[in-house]
Order: structure tokens, then sequence, then C-alpha cells
DNA sequence: TTATTTATCTGACCAATGTCAGCTATATTT
DNA sequence: AAATATAGCTGACATTGGTCAGATAAATAA
């Protein structure tokens, strides 16, 4: 008898709960209950308003506090009153609980280093990952603006160009960190997104300004792992959201007839063909859209 | 900056935990604390022997002991001194448990079936879920020995055939649950062994006896999942094993050189390379171990 | 100003889980 | 038969996680 892809998604589910339980349980190996060494690695990885871990690890006002508490009197973190609100309390880590966190962060890395050195397949296994992470995690995309020459979204440039060459087999290579272009992707000029799931960037979109009076809709990418998933539409969104407050009255956008699915979601989304606006060799196809 | 590999699995287990903490939560959703859930559900899936239970579980024999009274003073569970050993007890579900687990399952599938609705690749997703569930929990895997027109072993027998068509064109297919071979892969004469993987099916391997004077393996098949993690010589170290216990002195076998990593297996394993001793005109290989 | 809302803290309390030392009944070894 | 080992049970107890009703202090609205 087959498996049925129920049992598929079920086995999968208890083989990474039990494997994950572990991964809990190792939060524990430092002598510390598993909510006050959340509470420790969620200061440590950049929230201090106590508000935010509070919804964040889904605790309870009264107990958060004592965790807090329990960290505080471990000299691990300190409090402040918030500088504007004074109602709201900030939590940074001490010296010592920095080092913890270290602690903490070494255990995990360890642990999914053990993971890769016993597979012969790296390549695939991360992929596997990310494609159900992305899956799984689907609504919990970020869209956060960015300079484009920022590390991450020279990263997601990079893999944008290396599929372009993929593709069409363009030899066609920027200098990423000192693109020309990257200033106009700039507010108020215009801007350049990068969707972050739960820290990994797995897609990006530019706009770019043109003398002020329209914009141009550039490299969007969607990495292959998060693809099917909407995520282009949802950037396309964010994109026109940006330009309309950026107080652009036109977009436009090139792309290739050898992309179907993209040229049949622009149609989708409102766009309209028009005669070709620049002499670029590569893009057949012109979309407009008025806002 | 480009994620690291480790930040990718980091961000894989994140993504999952969360998930799986909700996945946990929902054995809440019936009115009973996790840890009885947990129990009914073990017992549920087959496992009737306490202490088998506790391990699996890892619980304390203490607290096993009051999960399982609480369950049968909700009257779900029976227990019984076990027939041989007065000492172990076993746990059988009642008709209303039986019930009270199926609304368990039902939970929990349609959950599994939602996610699948939401995506567009169903085979990739499964087929990721599949490589990253054997990647973790590879020292796990169980060998049965089963008949080889169970269910189970046809759809990996198909499987097998279906790779052979693929890589050899061989047009080749055989009536699995009425192979003539079947009867000569059953003990005492033979045997034949499934790889299990937490209830799915990942490999499989047969023995087949000839005479009575010598064993010859077949069908050796590893799910593309399951590839690299040394199955493949597992399974053939329980079989020589099996064809020990079935007083065979000699085994030998058929491949193809166009597998290489077989026969750079076979080699591995102290098979010495033979003359043909058959007349298949697929297999260019042949090799002889003795016992 | 006064009243209301907001963010956090405190104390009281509870259920669930986990731990441990001994107990009982049965099985196994000597 | 006596000694020992094994499987599970019981009682006592500690810890953790979680809830709730005020209390406190600061911000905001009336």
């Amino acid at each position: 008898m087959q498996p049925t892809d129920i049992d598929r998604i079920r086995r999968f589910h208890r083989t990474v709960t039990r494997e994950t339980g572990v991964m809990d349980q190792s939060f524990l190996g430092r002598g510390r209950p598993l909510g006050a060494a959340r509470v420790l690695n969620a200061i440590g990885r950049g929230m201090e308003d106590v508000g935010a871990i509070r919804d964040y690890l889904g605790l309870d006002s009264g107990l958060m506090s004592r965790l807090l508490r329990s960290l505080e009197d471990e000299g691990l973190v300190e409090t402040h009153p918030a500088p504007q609100d004074a109602r709201r309390r900030v939590a940074r880590l001490t010296h010592k609980g920095r080092a913890e966190f270290e602690a903490y962060e070494d255990l995990s890395n360890t642990r999914a280093q053990r993971l890769l050195d016993h597979h012969p397949n790296r390549a695939d296994l991360l992929a596997a990952m990310d494609l159900i992470a992305s899956a799984i995690g689907q609504h919990a995309v970020e869209f956060v603006e960015a300079d484009p020459r920022d590390p991450t979204s020279v990263w997601c440039l990079s893999e944008y160009f290396a599929e372009l060459s993929r593709r069409f087999e363009r030899g066609f290579e920027v200098h990423l960190s000192r693109d020309p272009e990257a200033t106009d992707m700039i507010a108020p000029k215009g801007a350049f997104f990068v969707a972050m799931s739960d820290g990994l960037p797995i897609g990006c979109g530019g706009l770019k300004g043109h003398d002020g009076t329209w914009g141009e809709v550039k490299r969007l990418w969607v990495s292959p792992a998060a693809r099917g998933l909407k995520l282009a539409t949802r950037l396309m969104e964010v994109i026109e959201a940006r330009a309309r407050d950026l107080g652009m009255g036109v977009l436009r956008l090139d792309t290739n007839s050898q992309l179907p699915e993209a040229v049949a979601m622009y149609r989708r989304l409102g766009w309209t063909e028009i005669e070709r606006f620049n002499d670029d060799p590569y893009p057949d196809v012109f979309f407009e859209k008025r806002l």
C-alpha cells in the first residue's frame, strides 16, 4: 500500500517534533528553566521591549515579569523604563547575560552543524528545509525596506542575476555594492524591499524613480524555495503602495515573453501592455499601471 | 551577506518548532492534559506494553502509572497483566478510547491536509519532508521482515521496478502481488526486509533461496529521500545475518556496471566478483560472498 | 484638573509535570 | 527454598508554567 500524502506529512511532523523536542530540551542544558531561557534568547536576538517579547513568546504578563526578574537576579539582564514612555520597560543583556546567550547560540549552532555533517547532500537538505520553512511560515513574511547596497539586498540581487544568466545566458554582471542604479532605489527617489521569512531573505523588488515623474519596477525576485506562494504578488502590492506614498502617478516595467507566469501576473494585477520604453535588448514585453 | 548553512537550518528549526508547538497544543483541544493525550495516542498507534510506551515517551514510571490510571478513570483504556509475565502490564483502548483516539487522528489529519491545500507544489513539499525526516531520523530505522506480497512490500517493489525502468528503459513488469519469486523470499526458504522510518517504508531488500544450497540477494532498493545515509549497507548486513540464520553458506547477486556506487559498496562489504551465473540480459557484474 | 487608559508588577493560587524513596507482586537465579 | 532482580504502583514533595484579581505608576483623554 502506498503511503498517502497525509501519512508522509504526519511522519515528518512526528520525526521533527521528536527532534525539536530534544532541541528545546537543549535549552535546559544550562540549569535554567525553559521559559527563562526563551526570554534570554529573545532579548539576545534583539527584542528589547518587554511587551514585544511577551507577545512573541505568548506569555502572560505576570509570568513574564517573574521570568524577567529571575534573569535580573542572576545578573544576566537589566531593565530600565523606556525613554519615551516610562510605563514601558526595555530589557538589555548585561555582559554576563551576553556571554550566557552566546553559550546558547553555540549549543544551537553545534546541533545544526552536526546534522549537516551527517548528511551527504547538504545542498538538497538545505533546499528542502528552506522549502518547508517557507511553506509553513508563509503568513509570517515581513517586507523590509532596505538600502539595495546592504549585504542582504546584495545577496538577493546576486541570486536574481544568477538566475537571469541561467535563463538567458546573458553575461551581464553589475558590481552590486556600487550599482549606479542603487541610489534611484532609495527614498525619496525610489525604494527597495526585501521579503524576510523569519530572518532569511526569500525575495526582493525595487522601485526606481525616474525624474520624479514616474517609477519603474525592477529586480523582482523570489527564491526558488518560496515560489508558488504568491510572494511576487505581495511584493508588487508593497511596491505599488510605496510608489503611491512617494507621489508617483505612473509605474512601468519590462519583462520577457519567455516568462509567461510573470506576464500573466502583471495582467492579473491590472497592468496594461504598452510600447517599448527603453532600448534594453533583453525585455520584449512592456507594461504600465496608473496609480 | 549570504545566509550561512547554519542560519538556514536554524531558521528551519525555529519555523518548524513554532508550527509543531501549535501541533502539540492541538492535543490539548479535547480537555485532557498533553501527557495523557500522548499516552492515549501511543496506545492507539499500537503500543501496548506499558514499559515500551514509557520508553517511547520518555516518562518516569510513577508518572506513567498516574497517566494510565487517569485514562482508565475516564474509561478510555483497560490494562491487564501480560500473559507471559504477570509483572508487566499491557494497555488496550476501550471502545470509547478508540473513538477518542480517532478524534485526535482527525485533528492531525485535518491539519496536515490544510498545509497541503495551501501549497502549490505538493510533490516537492512531500519529497522535501521525506528527505528531512529521513535525515533526522536516520538512527531510528527499523528493519522489518515481511511477506513480499504485503501491500507495503509491493509498494517498495513497484518503486524499485519504476526506477529500473527509468534507468534501463526495460519494459519489465511483474504482477507483484502474485510474483512467482515471492515464495522463495519467505522463511524458511528466504526472506524479505522492509526498512521503516517511523512508519514510512524507505527501502527494501530480498533474499531468495536456491535449492537450500545458496542464496541470492535481490531487489535492493533505497528511497531517493534516504540515499547517502548508508541504508543499503545496513540492509545488506541485515540480509546477510538472516542468511546465516537460515543456514546458507554462500550468497550471490548480480548488478550492473552502470551503477558504480552499488558495485563499490559490494566490494567494500567483502564481496568478490565471479563469473556470470545466470542468463538475465541486464546485469553484467556478478558477486559472491561466503558466510 | 480629573478621569480613564495603558504597561507592568505583585500576591495568591492551581494544574501539570517531574523526582524519589519505598512498596508489592512476580519472575529468575542460586 | 532463599536470595535477588524486575515491573509497576503509591505517597510525598518540588518545580514549572499558567491564571487572575488587584496595585502602582505613567500617559492620555475629557
